[in-house]
DNA sequence: CATATTTGACCGGG
DNA sequence: CCCGGTCAAATATG
């Protein structure tokens, strides 16, 4: 039973990877295909053990790891290329996606942050400033930097989409760049935990390439049709995740896995370095074996509401795309969550 | 009209 | 004090 759980719990990682990876993957068929089949291989086998768990108790671990071998290397397309390696080939060179991700552990305070735009919110009026804006400890936040070629398909050359709506909130000269950097944050903002930022800066010496680092994770699913992949009842278990040891294993997180697991136990409303090997990790700005792992998380205090909104937030986003709501805005539909 | 972008001001860390 | 990140008023866009 465990290792069913286990399964299942990898199964929400790996599609909380992909969807983290999204912008990456949006131009790999492939690679998204694979991790599709990842997916749902895993919990295809987590519902099976689950169907057949009566007859028998569960299998012995070594067929669990059997298991996972087997994930990590059938998923091979059609095209007789080991996956990892087309990747590896694919992002090297003549993919635009050249992909690096510098990761920044993370420590996330998560909740507090209200005090932003909420400020002329609460505080009647526009007069003087009051406490402007509380900065927010940026401390290690994580941050994800890739590179993307822009899409020569006539299209503009604002970086591809990355299947996520961002409304842009500023742009600043750059000290040593030639090109300004753009911020943007999730559109849906209304989602006052949707922290998910992006900063888009074209490179000096290439203004093709353009470098998006992302911070943040969406807890909005982007547009309709997302959810719809896994049944709901396969998803998070809600029972969130119990001290499940995944074998760190890692310090190695070099080492490719497509699946990689390292479960933080008691994750905060967003992640950590979710990713799958296949791209080329480099390490923290410098220090570049800043393993991901060490979770530390200081406060678990009061993380637990926060995610198990996760789902029928979804839901609830869904419906409102789909169905032409013909309430006025989205803040009024979002309203009722917004704590602040 | 609602929502998105622009843009200078502001904030706070280094 | 400088610089990068953010805010928010003004503006643009549909």
């Amino acid at each position: 039973m465990e290792e069913i759980l286990s399964l299942i719990l990898q199964g929400c990682k790996l599609t909380r990877d992909l969807e983290s990876n999204f912008p990456i993957l949006t131009n790999n068929p492939i690679l998204l295909s694979s991790s599709c089949e990842d997916i749902l291989s895993v919990f295809t086998r987590a519902s099976d053990r689950l169907k057949a768990l009566t007859p028998q108790p569960p299998p012995p671990p070594e067929l669990e790891a059997a298991v996972q071998e087997w994930l990590r290397s059938s998923y091979t397309p059609s095209m007789t290329m080991a996956v990892n390696p087309f990747q590896a080939q694919l992002f090297s060179d003549k993919n635009p996606f050249d992909v690096r991700f510098l990761t920044t552990r993370d420590a996330e305070g998560s909740s507090s942050m209200k005090s932003r735009g909420g400020a002329e919110a609460s505080d009647a009026g526009k007069s003087p400033v009051t406490q402007q804006r509380s900065r927010k400890r940026k401390e290690g936040v994580e941050r994800q930097t890739v590179k993307a070629a822009a899409p020569r398909t006539g299209n503009t050359e604002i970086p591809p989409d990355d299947g996520f709506t961002w409304r842009k909130y500023g742009q600043k000269e750059i000290l040593g760049s030639k090109f300004p950097r753009s911020y943007y944050r999730c559109t849906h903002k209304s989602f006052y935990g949707c922290n998910a930022k992006k900063q888009v800066q074209r490179l000096d010496d290439d203004p093709d390439t353009f470098e998006v680092t992302y911070c943040g994770h969406h807890t909005c699913l982007m547009s309709s049709t997302a959810p719809s992949v896994l049944p709901p009842s396969a998803v998070v278990p809600t029972t969130q995740q119990e001290p499940i040891e995944v074998e760190p294993t890692q310090s190695s997180v070099r080492e490719r896995r497509w699946q990689s697991l390292e479960f933080e136990p008691n994750t905060p409303t967003d992640l950590r370095l979710r990713m799958s090997g296949n791209f080329n990790v480099v390490g923290g700005s410098s220090s570049s074996d800043v393993a991901a792992n060490e979770g530390q998380g200081p406060s678990h205090s009061q993380v637990g509401d926060g995610k198990e909104a996760e789902w029928p937030v979804v839901d609830l986003a869904d419906a409102m795309f789909n169905s032409g709501s013909s309430s006025s805005s989205m803040d009024a539909i979002f309203s009722f969550m917004q704590d602040k």
